[in-house]
DNA sequence: TTGAGTTGTTGATATAGATCAAGCGTCATT
DNA sequence: AATGACGCTTGATCTATATCAACAACTCAA
């Protein structure tokens, strides 16, 4: 692994407090690699072997059943994924496939067990990055079971907003088409949502929004922070 | 805390491996106590002061925004509920009140942290029970997403009657409205559910379900171990 | 440049599921 | 026994969202 690498990863949250002798057995175990767009990482029901770490591009995690897909979420960097398989050892219970080319970081799972029992700096670390994962995933939850379509979209929008420190035009970051799977409806809802919310507050261009009237969009939005605040 | 709670406290997966003089700290500091059903325990956004075990009775986890609300968990014994706003110290997500008469410990937040930095094997025991927790809010949300309402009733009833040992009458464990609210369908939808499910291998009889044919149960409801299998 | 694939849009229609409104047992209270 | 509250069911509708189909805009390869 080249140094720059290691600098990345060595400020990140989960490994910044973590002694740097056990730093150097995760590292030394673990493999940063490239990927292209579109490759399929891992597969539902796979045993969890690696701890994957994003180190640029984006990951899609998605789920499969009985002819019906849908994305869970979208992880971009700098962020790890699948934690809560390596730390069980069990199966993964979602898919994985790059959207665009990646730079991913495998660190074996036992190496991450084996740290866990060790270092309790990276044992907390640990706790804290998968209680911020299971939080984020009660979010959507709430999201899906809370909202209509449009609202979906609409708080979308706000926190897209909001994490572009509210520049008056922001950008969706990947294609429509997962978009509308991440938040729970078809392609055609979706575009139909974004066409519906033209007329509160927002002004649409392929991949490009701008944000007219931001209270007009939270008036059928309806924000919560205890949902759309990624602080929280 | 009478000894008998001790025991049964001690003989969890959480707290069996914890050494005993840090177990005696959490127990101090912690109290049993009960709570007649519907009652409010805590409220979205307040402070995470305590972590919660449901020792005897079941407590609802549930959310709401601008009118709407949602049942997302229903906790029984022996299981914590709220860990992961008790170890990130962030407010709660969700809402919980009892549904029966309930005997709950509650253990001071502070001790809790406290503990999991100095004994390697609570650290342990948490970040797994807390692994565990994201699977099954994955699952349940992978059941949402994945499946229509008749399926989700269906794979609900083959857990029921796997957890049952496969016993031919098994029983509903709590109303159907949390139940209806639990799957995210409206009460009506539910029923009217149940009574599809009548000519696929089941029988209903208020709150008590024969199954007659399971393969037939099976054969509408496509089970899939990743989303119902509670070992996964 | 052409053609073929991908991605998103739009319109027409279908449908799963929600909503509204009675009605029916069951149970506790009087 | 009457009363009322509650939980559930059933039927009649309504509507949010999915599905189906056609098409436009763009990308990419040849």
């Amino acid at each position: 692994m080249r140094d720059a690498d290691r600098d990345v990863i060595r400020d990140l949250r989960l490994f910044s407090e973590v002694n740097s002798e056990r730093f150097d057995t995760l590292m030394t175990a673990a493999y940063a690699q490239r990927f292209p767009a579109q490759v399929d990482l891992i597969r539902e029901g796979d045993p969890a072997d690696f701890l994957y770490v994003v180190l640029e591009g984006s990951v899609e995690l998605f789920s499969t059943s009985h002819g019906r897909e849908t994305s869970m979420a979208i992880v971009a960097p700098v962020a790890t994924f699948i934690l809560a398989a390596t730390i069980k050892d069990a199966p993964y219970l979602m898919a994985a496939r790059t959207l665009e080319p990646c730079k991913l970081l495998l660190i074996p799972s036992r190496n991450v067990r084996e740290v866990f029992d060790t270092d309790p700096a990276f044992a907390r670390a640990i706790v804290t990055e998968l209680a911020t994962c299971y939080r984020s995933v009660v979010k959507s939850m709430k999201n899906l079971k809370l909202r209509t379509a449009i609202e979906r979209v609409g708080n979308y929008i706000l926190r897209l907003h909001d994490k572009s420190g509210r520049a008056s035009i922001v950008e969706l970051p990947f294609g429509k088409r997962n978009l509308a799977s991440i938040l729970g409806m078809t392609p055609e809802n979706l575009s139909r949502a974004f066409g519906a919310l033209q007329s509160h507050g927002i002004l649409m261009d392929g991949a490009r929004i701008e944000i007219i009237d931001r209270d007009a969009l939270e008036a059928v939005s309806k924000p919560n922070a205890l949902i759309d605040d990624p602080r929280s």
